[in-house]
DNA sequence: TACGAATTTCAACATCTGTTGAAATCAAAA
DNA sequence: TTTTGATTTCAACAGATGTTGAAATTCGTA
C-alpha cells in the first residue's frame, strides 16, 4: 500500500463513484470528503467537475487503445483476412482480461465507460472521440474477412456488440435475479467465454456472403 | 391537441426529461417549470421524485407486458417449439413498432428504460421487478426450441440481447459519427431489420445442439 | 346555494451544489 | 537563508435541490 498524492486520491475515489452513481449522481463534495482532501483541489488540479471527468476518461483510453491495436496487429500478422472470431476476440479480450486478472480499478473505469456510452446527451460524442479510430481499424479487418458485407450492416453489428459489452460493464446484478442465482453479472470470465461466439455468429449472419439475411 | 390535466402534463414532461438526462440529471423544478405547474403538485400526485419516476416506469410496463405476452402466444399457437427467429421477433417487434409508428411518447419511455437498465445502483432490481416474469416466458419458449441448451448460456444470451436493445434506445448518435452519416441511431426501422437475425444467430451459436461452442 | 373533497398555490425550510479569490503552507532551488 | 513556484487550506458566494405545512381555490354533488 503505497501512499498516494492528493491528486491521485481524487482520481481513485472519483473513478469509483462516477462508475457507481454516474456523473450527475456524484458530487464533488462526496468525492473529496471520501478522498480526505479539500474541494478546492479539484479546481486546482482539473479545472472543474467536467474537467475531472474528462481527464478520467482520457487517461486510460490512450493505454487501452494502444493495447487493443497491438492485439489486432498480432491477429492480422498471422493471417489477413483473419477469421471473424479472432478479430472479435482481439477487441474484447483486452477489456475482459483487465477486469478479471489485473488492477481491479479498471473495473471502475469500464463502469464509467458504460455510463458514458449510454448517455444520450454527450455520451456518443465522448465515446467517438476516444474510441472510434480504434473501432474503425477493427471494422476494416472485419470488412476484409467478409468482403461482401453491406457497409451499414457492419456498423449496426458493432452497435449491438457495443451494447452487449456496455450492459456487461454496467454490472447491474439483473442477471443474478433473472437466473435465480445461476449467473452473476460480475462474472466477467463467463462473459468472456460467451461473448465472442455470440457476436461472431451475429456478424456472420448479417455480413457473410450468402445474400441478404435481414429480417422482414 | 386535447388539453391535459396538470398530472398528465407532469407525466409527459417528466418522461421526456428523465429519458434525455437521467434521474439525477433532471430536477423537479425543471419538470414543473416546463409543464407550467407548481412544484408541490409532484408531492400531491406522486409523493416525491422517486415516486414520480416509479409511476412512470410502472404505467406503461403493464400494457407492454400484456402486448408482448400476446405476441409470444400467437407465435406458439402456430408451432411449439417455435423457430428461434420467431420468438426473438415476438419480443423485439412490439417495442420497435411502438417507436416507429405509434405514439411518439413511447420513445421517451424506452429512453427511460435504457437509463434504468444500465443503472448499477437500482436499475437491475427495477428491471427485474417489471419485466423478468415476461422474460422468463420467452426464455421458456427458447429452451423448448433449443432443448440441449445450457441454462447459463440462455441467460447470458438474453443479457447480450438486452444490452443491444438498451444501447439502441439510448439513442446516443454515436453510430452516426462512426459510420460517417451512413447510419442513424434513431433509425429504429434499420435496427428492427437487423437485430432479429443478429440475436437469433447468437442464440443458436451458444444454445444449439452441436456441443459446446464457448470460447477458449 | 351550500357543503365536502379534491386540487392547486404560496412561501419557506434546511441542505447541498459547483465554483471561486485570497491567504497560508510547503518544497526545492539560488 | 531567501526566493520562487507549486500545492493546499479556508471561508464564502449565489443559486439550485427535494420536501413540506398550511392556506386558497376549484369542482362535483347534495
Amino acid at each position: 500500500m503505497k501512499k498516494l498524492s492528493n491528486k491521485e486520491r481524487i482520481v481513485a475515489v472519483a473513478e469509483r463513484l462516477f462508475a457507481e452513481r454516474g456523473y450527475d449522481g456524484t458530487s464533488l463534495r462526496e468525492i473529496t470528503r471520501e478522498a480526505g482532501v479539500d474541494v478546492a483541489l479539484v479546481r486546482y488540479h482539473f479545472g472543474n467537475k467536467q474537467g475531472l471527468f474528462d481527464e478520467l476518461l482520457r487517461r486510460r483510453a490512450e493505454a487501452l487503445n494502444l493495447e487493443r491495436s497491438d492485439a489486432l496487429d498480432a491477429v492480422l500478422a498471422r493471417n489477413d483476412p483473419a477469421p471473424v472470431e479472432e478479430i472479435v476476440d482481439a477487441f474484447t479480450h483486452t477489456l475482459l482480461n483487465k477486469v478479471v486478472s489485473e488492477d481491479p480499478t479498471w473495473r471502475s473505469y469500464f463502469g464509467m465507460l458504460a455510463q458514458v456510452n449510454n448517455n444520450p446527451e454527450w455520451g456518443g460524442k465522448a465515446m467517438s472521440r476516444h474510441f472510434d479510430p480504434l473501432v474503425r481499424r477493427f471494422l476494416d479487418a472485419l470488412r476484409r474477412a467478409m468482403p461482401d458485407a453491406d457497409e451499414t450492416n457492419l456498423f449496426w453489428c458493432y452497435h449491438f456488440w457495443s451494447g452487449a459489452l456496455t450492459l456487461t460493464f454496467a454490472d447491474t446484478k439483473r442477471i443474478d435475479a433473472l437466473s435465480g442465482g445461476l449467473c452473476h453479472s460480475s462474472d466477467f470470465e463467463a462473459v468472456h467465454q460467451r461473448l465472442v461466439p455470440f457476436i461472431s455468429a451475429g456478424f456472420r449472419a448479417l455480413c457473410q456472403p450468402q445474400g441478404d439475411n435481414t429480417h422482414d
